[in-house]
DNA sequence: TCCGCTTGTCAACAGCCGATGACAAAGCCA
DNA sequence: TGGCTTTGTCATCGGCTGTTGACAAGCGGA
């Protein structure tokens, strides 16, 4: 990726690990766990498969360091409370297909149900993900709102998996933008 | 599963293949495709491997039966339409671990990012789910709606899925289950 | 009884995967 | 220059998976 054509590699242990770390990164928020290989991965990033179990250990290792290396409980969270459910309705109507903000959560969603994966997934959703939410929505029903609207979240992100795109004309999708963002507010507030 | 310790399998080609069509459902709803071994069915519906692939052609074509064999789309509308949220929502709460009832729905979301079921399961998610309940909400809105409901029962079940249960107090818990009903039913109603 | 079709079993194959350990080259220091 | 550590590569192993074709056993009809 970064040394696409130069020979042998140079040697630097630091920007090397880096780019397996940003290839994992780019092909686990792609693919399950189960589809993407330690082969697949060097070659993005232009190195021997044994490189990366010697920095990582494993391919589960390699995983959980590209799951932590995300925190984007707090990039997702940052700005304006009033303004949060329009900027979230927002970037998952029309957010890219390559959407660094929710890189984490597309990780966890991508290998949540595979075995392998699952402990890790566990593990970093909670930390990374419920937690903080929980947390910042705060008060009496914070746990119960949080999950509400991971849920609104999450499966929208499933929703345009699943179904290859939201499939909606573009009116739909202004109107898809509105009523989610309207309705996450409410969870938000605990109406 | 039916037969145990019977000695070898009475020689039944229609029983057999229904034995190995439930015990694929079951570890299909389970388990992710990749994870789910074609020893692992047959062990469960205690016959050869070999047996599937005469009766189904592949392991693909077995899921694809298995997810046809589901017909949810229709099981789960079918009630009344003023009570539909409040009995999503419970069934979402307090629904048992291996719910027949979203089996299918349950499948689809196990085996969501594998690439080699996501075929089928665009396919039969769309037939057998979105597309029903588009057209059971109907309306203008039906597509938008149906496209959020789906979303917050998907993520709804994955959420449980990630944090293995709701882990959620019993108090929390019945709050869960009316706000939830309450969104549903406003999603519904185009609101 | 013999034949033919169906139903079920068994052993094995090819392919892929993660992981391992030996090896090569670069850089550094004395 | 000689030796040592770090960094990267290579060939290969063992294990697992879906699939295949040959074989065995049941069973109904001539």
């Amino acid at each position: 990726m970064a040394f696409p054509v130069c020979g042998p590699r140079p040697r630097n242990a630091a920007t090397t690990r880096a780019s397996i770390l940003e290839a994992a990164q780019n092909r686990f928020a792609r693919e399950s766990y189960d589809d993407v290989g330690m082969r697949d991965i060097a070659g993005d990033a232009g190195v021997d498969p044994a490189l990366i179990v010697r920095y990582f250990g494993s391919k589960e290792g390699l995983f959980r360091a590209a799951l932590d290396h995300c925190h984007e409980g707090s990039t997702l969270l940052d700005g304006d409370r009033e303004t949060f459910a329009t900027r979230i309705a927002h970037e998952i109507v029309y957010g890219t297909k390559s959407p660094k903000k929710m890189q984490g959560l597309q990780i966890i969603l991508r290998s949540m149900s595979s075995a392998r994966a699952m402990e890790v997934v566990q593990q970093q959703s909670c930390e990374q993900f419920m937690n903080p939410l929980t947390a910042w929505i705060g008060g009496d029903h914070g746990a119960v709102s949080a999950r509400m609207a991971a849920a609104l979240m999450m499966g929208m992100t499933v929703s345009k998996e699943i179904t290859g795109g939201l499939d909606l004309s573009e009116a739909e999708c202004r109107s898809l933008e509105q009523r989610l963002a309207r309705v996450l507010q409410d969870i938000i507030d605990g109406a």
